[in-house]
DNA sequence: ACTTTTTGAGAAAACGCTTGACCACCTTTT
DNA sequence: AAAAGGTGGTCAAGCGTTTTCTCAAAAAGT
């Protein structure tokens, strides 16, 4: 990499004149002006962005977004709170992990060492230590999990409640076999969910019965296929989220039932365009993502500004009924 | 922000002493380290990155990408390609434009002052001057549209040929009253799609119809509805997108037609998981977007290292057909 | 008690850049 | 011809770190 030093070498001239040159300040002949610009050309002069921001002081406020697949619609939408609330001037260094833990450990590592002052982490499995360890260096907020670590803000769904709802109204519509595709239970928004969905199913005396499946509409066919063929009773289905419930209902449309009338199917997430443009559309319970993105950044402002007052910020969920389980008794 | 001099002179001792404390080298005193690390979470020091940054002569290369709607699967999986080849230690800025042309314009200019040292811009809509003038400070891929300027390459995919072969499917299927719906004008994409159909229709000796509509489902909903209203007599129907297909689906479900039957109807882009999730599933235009994400950044950072080949890399797309579109002649 | 080794701490250069102060030289004005 | 003003350019300080070198003081060895 070539410097302002370099040029100045190459042209006979000091750096100070090649950097106004550079930057067109101050006054300089037009014969020197274009000696160095061919110079900058020829040696292919990049300017290096952070000793210029350290000379001019402007420090760019730069945070990272870690997601464990920016594909789900849920990690998206995520993203686009998140930028939303951070405009023009702050920086979002995105991070996938690919759901690849040793990936996502190596990033939650390295981020402050490239620049991130503060992380937002969408639904991570890492372990708590390690949380803990990088709340010390950087603020972070992360979703889905309450901390009670200093630098640590949480923003949460309340998943147990919205698992609650979801598996109530399909009580509420006469299921009376409901059953429980869940995620891993490393995770706590799935032990969250399950243990929603176990609470509404005692209190309606119901048996409960949960699978763990995982999280992709791959995951939710072959699942329900199982089920389905090993003779299993089901007349409700309450998914971790709505790629597994759409898989779900694939199985179960090639099993020639009827959604919903012979199995009732309710998502979690809602994921609008994609549960509107199902037929039948498909029930879930719906979590405000993009605001909770805003939120989430917001959140890490303050920390880094040492200005926080909250530990945690709860959204509640709301149950979107649609065809997929809405049922005449 | 607190510096490690004002530690030095709350601690009474010296820079390099504390810079020692805080990263862990050298020896220091028990009682002093005690000191520093205290004063140090007082004044709430965090590192200056880029002084590090500068004074230990890494550099973290760091990448802009900036989106038109991270939520639109086609630009996630994008993403998603440029992260796989960056892996971990190449920094991705995402900059959703949120398809706002103003707001896509300031990042792009603003991206080279914020440390990208590279652009890599997915379907844009800002003139050609812009990325004309700020491709002459740092390199840019390109999607969708072939420049000819010196440091900008293009990763493409034959739009053209695409709906060429689209249309193409649908006339062999039978369909005579072939309607396209496209996005606006202003997309080199767009046009191309156009173009291919149009060429399809003429060589088939039939009479094209296109409609500007947009890019999302609702848009194809609407006008897909307006169309039927007003009894607009369509038998196959080629959308530049998936998303305006399956609005345009429900428009015709509603009607109560029936796919393919009745109209069959193909999309572009094929999102996977999106199409097979559809009943009737739907056929549409693939292209291998993870893939293209991972070649424009390789692409790109051979233009920064300067060692670039090519001037653009061409995808061919491919034609999947599901029921949409399956109709027996 | 004297030398040698270890330990703790500071001084200073370097990283690449910006910027205000400064200075020669050349014009123009009076 | 002297003063005043304009050019074109250099010097040097400073930004916040890291890191090597140096040095004094304390600990250990003789």
């Amino acid at each position: 990499m070539s410097s302002l030093k370099d040029l100045a070498k190459l042209t006979n001239t000091s750096i100070s004149t090649v950097s106004k040159v550079l930057n067109g300040k101050g006054r300089v002949s037009e014969k020197k002006r274009r000696e160095i610009l061919e110079a900058a050309k020829k040696l292919g002069y990049t300017p290096n962005y952070h000793a210029r921001s350290i000379a001019t002081k402007r420090r760019v406020l730069t945070i990272g977004l870690i997601v464990p697949d920016i594909v789900n619609p849920f990690f998206a939408m995520l993203t686009r709170g998140v930028q939303k609330m951070c405009g023009e001037d702050i920086l979002v260094i995105l991070m996938d992990s690919f759901r690849d833990l040793e990936r996502e450990e190596k990033l939650i590592k390295k981020a402050r060492f490239q620049g991130a002052e503060g992380l937002i982490i969408g639904n991570s499995r890492v372990n708590d230590e390690l949380i803990k360890e990088i709340s010390q260096y950087i603020p972070v907020v992360v979703f889905d999990k309450e901390y009670d670590y200093e630098n640590v803000v949480s923003v949460v769904l309340d998943n147990y409640y919205g698992a609650y709802l979801a598996t109530k109204h399909l009580i509420e519509v006469g299921c009376k076999k409901i059953v429980h595709l869940g995620g891993t239970h490393e995770l706590y928004v799935s032990i969250k969910r399950m243990e929603g969905y176990e609470a509404a199913m005692r209190e309606a005396g119901l048996q409960s019965k949960v699978y763990p499946v995982g999280y992709d509409e791959k995951k939710g066919y072959e699942q329900m296929k199982k089920l389905l063929s090993r003779g299993e009773q089901i007349d409700g289905l309450f998914c971790m989220n709505d790629l597994v419930a759409i898989g779900a209902i694939r199985a179960i449309k090639e099993k020639g039932l009827r959604i919903p009338d012979d199995i009732a199917v309710i998502g979690f997430d809602d994921d609008q365009e994609l549960c509107e443009i199902l037929s039948p559309s498909l029930s879930s319970v719906h979590q405000p993502v993009v605001e909770m993105g805003e939120v989430a950044a917001r959140l890490l402002f303050e920390l880094i500004r040492k200005e926080i007052k909250i530990k945690r910020y709860i959204f509640t969920p709301r149950l979107v009924i649609r065809e997929s389980s809405l049922r005449k008794r």
